[in-house]
DNA sequence: TTGAAAGCGCTAACAC
DNA sequence: GTGTTAGCGCTTTCAA
């Protein structure tokens, strides 16, 4: 083993990366003009600018951002804060976020606030100031602090699936969307329809989209007459296993409904594979539907009210792209994004025990 | 609509943050002292870090990342670069990397670099240096000059899932866990068994673990003495659908074998639906397996060879931190994690079609 | 159209 | 222990 594993040519240690006054050296200009034009500023001559390119090449220069950051006071990156990292909706929305920041230049940084406490020290400690340009949160269920705090550091600000006044917004309408999932139930006859929802932890995972799919199902409920059915059963944990675990409660009750409608579909999804395993027929016995379109939705031929994801990632995106240009803080809008039933195996007639 | 937003109680506008300067002169000392109280420096008294600390904590003060990055050429931030955002392996790797990064005070800056060409693109302009500590590259097919420019960023570096000489690397033994998979099957008694490998592209998805399950699949299937029968079906795109095509072109050939291992979980979840809507009973007809221990494997009782995946993400992020620490550049270890076969219901004796 | 000079907000080397 | 003095590598007035 050589016990110095550099080339002894030396000088190639470190090869400290060009500055700005080597490409103005080599360029023979000021560090000003290669600032301006590298950053296509109009007042520069075609001729120089051409050099200065050149010379930027020559030397694979590119600004240090820490610099031109402190010295703009631009960051050039987004900051995006999420509940969940490993959850399909929460991906979808930043990958498709990602694209078109991406695109226009901007780098991501990541926040995950899986819990309470996590968010309460994020918002109290604010690493985002001075970070980023601009902020994303996705349906964070955020207390009168936390949206004090995101609002003094004075950014443009965007939420996705949850509504702050006065903040620009991306989302689709939930209750329609929960109340399009009873509504196929109910077309097809059935009315003991049992509805599954998230954790009720109101401080951990008090979403809003959770209070209003369960605002739309009693909704859809009631507008059957069928307010006196109308049961939601809370699951413990968020997630597939949540979801088998709330199918697993039901299942304990004396008396089986006819179907369920879930808040999302990794619960659908649990809730299947507890039927499954219980050997209970699918839709036969029990329907389930749910909402998202979750990618393995059609695997477990699920039918499900689908939702644009990723498209919902990018509007928010051009929101903030839009916001970031502005100098005066137009009126930030509300994106509402259509929803779409989507009818696979899993619904059915319902189950009678005399047919 | 009140055309101006703001309170009148002006001065609200813009709460310029606090400086190193404005709390250096609300405790009464100078700058450096703040920077060192703030930084947990040894040589400060106790009595003048409360003092400094207080006055921080009064001013809400936070040292700007910028500047403090740009004065000392550290980020405080970790890139991480993936191949696909939206995967379940990625998502989660990411996710268990975040932890400990996070946890040890750096943010995680993401690039995405789904296609061959983003990868030359981001390679060649290098939007890394400056901008982080140390990078974590995940199973990326990299070609010389991708990693010559990693190496020439001159920071740590540790790959997941592929190797690469000199350069620390966290990864499970793909050729092992391919050969216990049909290991598994032959132990059942099949001896036709095909695999459904990923998209066979290697500019753009020639993944290190891709070539080392089918090399594990060739290799089981020689020392069962059935090389003649090895048979791989590259999948034409990545996940699910790749997997449910691939089962598809399986299903048009004169003999369908006993059964079917797949490179990866998502890949063996598609298959799985392709033939649950060509009603060709699993394992009755077809066995099969495939590698992950994906969520969503449980749902759809998918026998298949865990991972661990998180854990994966996590060792690589501490093996990221302690070269961080080090001064020299000692040598960047390689952790193989084990893996462990899952069996459940998808795998069974073979059919004959004589009992 | 270009250059000189003054920072951006911090940290680090050197004094004391 | 603590303060002083230089920068870190850019952008941005302000002049020319």
């Amino acid at each position: 083993m050589n016990p110095s594993p550099e080339p002894l040519h030396a000088a190639t240690r470190r090869p400290r990366r060009a500055s700005i006054l080597d490409v103005a050296a080599l360029a023979g200009v000021s560090a000003s003009t290669v600032s301006r034009s590298l950053r296509g500023h109009a007042s520069i001559s075609a001729a120089t600018r051409q050099r200065v390119v050149e010379a930027a090449r020559e030397l694979s220069y590119s600004a240090s951002p820490q610099a031109s950051g402190l010295a703009s006071g631009r960051t050039h990156t987004i900051g995006i804060v999420v509940p969940f990292v490993t959850r399909w909706f929460f991906v979808n929305v930043v990958a498709g976020a990602y694209e078109v920041l991406h695109e226009a230049g901007y780098d991501v940084l990541l926040y995950h606030l899986g819990t309470a406490d996590a968010r309460d020290r994020f918002f109290e400690r604010m690493p985002l100031a001075r970070r980023v340009d601009a902020v994303l949160t996705l349906t964070l269920p955020l207390t009168e602090e936390h949206t004090l705090a995101l609002r003094a550091l004075d950014m443009p600000l965007v939420t996705l699936g949850a509504t702050l006044p006065g903040v620009g917004c991306v989302r689709i309408d939930d209750r329609a969307a929960s109340r399009t999932a009873v509504h196929h139930l109910l077309h097809q006859g059935h009315e003991d329809i049992v509805m599954i929802a998230g954790v009720e932890d109101e401080r951990e995972f008090g979403f809003a989209s959770s209070r209003q799919r369960r605002a739309g199902y009693r909704e859809a409920m009631e507008s059957a007459g069928l307010d006196a059915k109308a049961d939601i059963v809370s699951a413990e944990t968020y997630g597939l296993e949540g979801g088998a675990e709330a199918m697993g409660v039901l299942m304990d009750r004396p008396m089986l409904p006819t179907a369920v409608v879930t808040e999302y579909d990794e619960l659908a999804i649990g809730a299947l594979r507890t039927l499954r395993r219980a050997s209970i027929a699918v839709p036969g016995r029990l329907s389930v539907v749910g909402v998202d379109d979750h990618e393995m939705a059609s695997v477990v031929d699920l039918t499900t009210v689908a939702q644009p994801v990723q498209e919902q990632g990018a509007v928010a995106a051009r929101l903030l792209l839009e916001a970031l240009g502005d100098t005066d803080g137009s009126a930030p809008g509300e994106v509402v994004l259509p929803t779409r039933l989507v009818v696979r195996g899993s619904t059915g007639t319902p189950f009678t025990r005399t047919p």
